[in-house]
RNA sequence: GCCUCGGUAGCUCAGUUGGAUAGAGCAACGCCCUUCUAAGGCGAAGGUCAUGGGUUCGAAUCCCGUCCGGGGUACCA
């Protein structure tokens, strides 16, 4: 990550002074340019070894020749030097000092706007399924889908996050056989649980019962496989599927309302979360679809029928295994309705490009949906993108529902909103705020916390969350960011009491020091961060890039004095870059959907 | 079995297209608040980059083998 626009310049000059030389042209373009080791002099540094051949001489004198052209030739190069081979630029501060005046004074720093034809790039993420309230690896999946959708629209595309709710299907009905049995009429209103958690204690209830029956009929001498076919349970939630996809009045009215609930519970946590949809679909109004393409693919013969009814794909030619599409029974699988949702997506949408953000776990499902579109004729079908991402590990491994290892995603939120309490309460950090304005600061503490931790990591990578410790609010984490934030706007406050705003009233000949070169040269990279993050998919950058700058910024504000400087013009350029900080720490930590105090 | 992803400090993670002496945080140890917020700063300590080969001026990074771990390979989603 260098800054682009000297970075450009060196690049074409370092490969024109080859050419004048050594006369041999160089593709400025393979010129490596990279920041300067931080205990060597210089801001960039070019490495020689690539022109060795070219000038047939010793590193070290060709190093100080291109050094010595370029000293010559471009105005930024206020000197350099040459350390074991490598040829290290000291940029002169006013260019430094302009480049600071630039971002200052661009409101939208590091951002894109998107024009009326901007591609535009359709988002899906969530995608829960409404038997069960939502869980950590959730969590990861809606911070990460909600914040690509940010840095894609940093980046000027046009986007709409859109939502499949698999509302149908084997597991919700589970849920809605264990409610007629064992529910006794309980609703969220009677019993004062949320929605999801209400539906979410049946389904773990039907499986209790279901295992039971399996054991049971084992001991009668079935066979395990017989046994989970023929569990009464199972057969019973079958049934209801069935019931369902005929639209049994009776069915599909206990199916809406158990829905209904969890819907209002999951509205409860994605707000608490602070994520959104701008089209949400149904797997109920999506399967039908589905399974129409799937029947037009079986009467073109892209698919085939076998003898119990069911209908397959074959896809051996393309290195794969066969897939089912229907069941014998004529219900449809995930990878039916997922094929009906993509159809309908791009017949409402304008979509240039298609976003799944799915776990890694079902990168073979995304990679036969791909295959499958494109064999049903869909040009886009090849297009589509798999944002793939790790899971969340438990100390004691995966997740498992039903051994009771979730972590649930209100309990967490709740759980780290009381932490922060806590420990404000404890610093005495908040006196003089009403409860009200307290509690906002706590939540925006414990969700930055929480988020931070989670997108701080590479969204490819499986990464370890431990319930048993709550997540810090120390070192690399976000309160340690927003912290950073409520200073400099302390400070932004008090100037502002005497009378002093930031603005660009000092020349591009002030003296600054090492620590504010080195914080403007990081300000500079804010948009480099933010197309970056973009095109690899990963708030991870973004987090990287912010941590780093507060770090800087942290140091500065220990070792400078900002207000009781003497000389106006040093006070107004250390609000200058105090404030363009902050700027970029509200920006950076809101592509990540977290938000900063003004005080904390 | 096959496919696929991964292995960096005690722990959690960075490490750009191959570049200089592999970096942070946490934990543990020392220091710094009469001065703009100490949820901060500074110092010291901590490494056979799983392992064996190869490619080259140069490898944590690229290639091959081995070991270990995750995920997938369902008429689950």
């Amino acid at each position: 990550m260098t800054n682009m626009l000297i970075e450009q310049i060196i690049k074409e000059k370092i490969a024109e002074a080859v050419q004048q030389l050594y006369g041999q042209e160089f593709d400025s373009q393979k010129v490596q340019v990279q920041n300067t080791r931080k205990d060597v002099e210089g801001d960039l540094t070019v490495v020689v070894f690539p022109f060795l051949r070219i000038s047939k001489k010793s590193p070290e004198l060709t190093a100080s020749e291109l050094g010595q052209y370029l000293q010559e030739q471009v105005e930024e190069v206020a000197s350099f030097s040459v350390v074991k081979g490598f040829l290290n630029f000291t940029i002169s501060t006013s260019y430094w000092i302009n480049q600071l005046a630039e971002a200052f004074n661009d409101s939208e720093f590091g951002f894109t706007k998107a024009m009326d034809d901007s591609p535009l790039v359709m988002v899906e993420y969530s995608s829960p399924n409404t038997n069960k309230p939502l869980h950590l690896g959730h969590i990861r999946n809606n911070l990460l889908g909600f914040s690509l959708g940010e840095m894609l629209k940093a980046n000027g595309k046009k986007v709409v996050k859109t939502n499949i709710v698999n509302d149908r299907g084997i597991h919700i009905c589970k849920s809605m056989y264990a409610w007629q049995q064992w529910g006794e009429g309980q609703t969220p209103e009677s019993t004062g649980i949320k929605g999801d958690h209400l539906v979410g204690n049946f389904y773990v209830l039907f499986d209790k019962h279901y295992k039971q029956e399996i054991e049971a009929l084992i001991s009668q001498g079935l066979s395990k496989e017989e046994a989970e076919q023929k569990a009464p349970s199972i057969v019973a939630a079958r049934e209801l599927l069935l019931k369902w996809e005929a639209k049994d009045p009776e069915t599909i009215e206990l199916w809406s309302m158990m829905n209904q609930w969890v819907y209002d519970g999951f509205d409860v946590t994605y707000k608490e979360l602070g994520v959104d949809f701008d089209k949400i679909y149904y797997e109920s109004e999506t399967y039908l679809e589905g399974k129409a393409e799937v029947l037009r693919g079986l009467e073109e013969g892209v698919f085939e029928q076998r003898d119990d009814s069911s209908v397959w794909a074959d896809l051996v030619e393309e290195g794969l295994d066969q897939k089912i599409l229907l069941r014998s029974d004529g219900t449809s699988v995930y990878m039916t309705q997922d094929i009906g949702t993509a159809k309908l997506r791009f017949k409402d949408f304008d979509i240039d490009k298609m976003v799944y953000v799915v776990g890694n776990e079902q990168n073979y499902h995304f990679q036969v949906l791909s295959i499958l579109l494109d064999k049903l004729g869909y040009s886009w079908g090849k297009g589509l993108h798999h944002f793939s991402y790790g899971m969340v590990e438990l100390p004691h491994g995966k997740m498992k529902s039903r051994e009771g290892t979730v972590v649930d995603a209100d309990d967490l939120m709740a759980g780290m909103i009381d932490v922060a309490r806590k420990t404000s309460e404890e610093l005495g950090k908040l006196e003089g705020y009403s409860e009200e304005e307290a509690m906002e600061t706590y939540k925006t503490i414990a969700l930055g916390a929480l988020k931070y931790f989670i997108l701080k990591v590479d969204p490819k990578k499986n990464m370890l969350f431990n319930p048993e410790e709550s997540i810090d609010f120390n070192g690399n984490t976000g309160p340690f960011i927003q912290y950073t934030y409520a200073r400099i706007r302390s400070v932004l406050r008090k100037a502002a009491d005497k009378g002093i705003h930031p603005s660009i009233s000092f020349d591009a000949s002030l003296q600054i020091s090492e620590k504010e070169t080195e914080l403007i040269k990081t300000i500079s990279l804010y948009p480099v961060a933010v197309a970056e993050a973009a095109e690899a998919y990963s708030p991870a950058v973004i987090a990287n890039y912010v941590y780093n700058l507060v770090k800087e910024y942290n140091q500065f504000y220990h070792d400078h004095s900002i207000l009781n400087e003497s000389d106006e013009q040093v006070v107004n350029f250390r609000l200058v870059l105090s404030a363009n900080v902050a700027k970029i720490v509200k920006s950076g930590m809101g592509l990540m959907g977290i938000s900063v105090p003004e005080r904390m």
